[in-house]
DNA sequence: AACCTGTTTAGATATACTTCTAAATAGATC
DNA sequence: GATCTATTTAGAAGTATATCTAAACAGGTT
């Protein structure tokens, strides 16, 4: 698996803060970026990093768009860098 | 703990590369420039990224210096990780 | 001390990333 | 169907990153 664009995903400190916040549970677009001083359409390109990372799902509802953070994409990270640890 | 760096750092091919070269033990810097299709230069641009992420170590010896995998900073990557999954 | 070898640093350039403003889209309501 | 609300997309601007060439440095060797 190729984990680059995860990386990529989670070197920045606005996108590490939005996934913090997702552990409370899902949160509209709009609610996301009321918690920054940076535009909604800043936020919107911060989101679209996060999905294509797999690291977030979104669901529609209505006009409003709700993320969520995908667990099992973490975990296969977890896997991933314990390559790297010593007992392996 | 922030971890921005070393998402960074995560982030490059070719770091990811180097990364995977140290596991099977530690290189010199020539030794690990060679492997690759860029200049010496530009690697030791990107080793000392690994290195200010705490990812790799080196160790002087004659006028060798050899890089190694610092496996500890992983462990806490793991630990750090673990909060985004499921069972927390 | 002069020189060779391994490596890094400095400065320049091209590419990529982050942010903004303004405009576009999609769905709900009036 | 006009309009309002939530969100994204497009285009532009500034900043950061990756790479190169050329020069500097540090430790051995002659």
């Amino acid at each position: 698996m190729d984990f680059r664009k995860t990386f990529k995903a989670l070197s920045d400190p606005v996108r590490l803060e939005i996934l913090k916040m997702l552990k409370n549970g899902r949160m509209s677009a709009g609610d996301i970026a009321s918690k920054f001083d940076i535009t909604n359409a800043t936020v919107s390109y911060h989101l679209s990093l996060l999905k294509q990372a797999d690291l977030i799902y979104e669901t529609k509802i209505k006009n409003f768009i709700y993320y969520e953070l995908n667990t099992t994409v973490f975990d296969d990270l977890v896997i991933w860098i314990k390559q790297f640890s010593k007992e392996e």
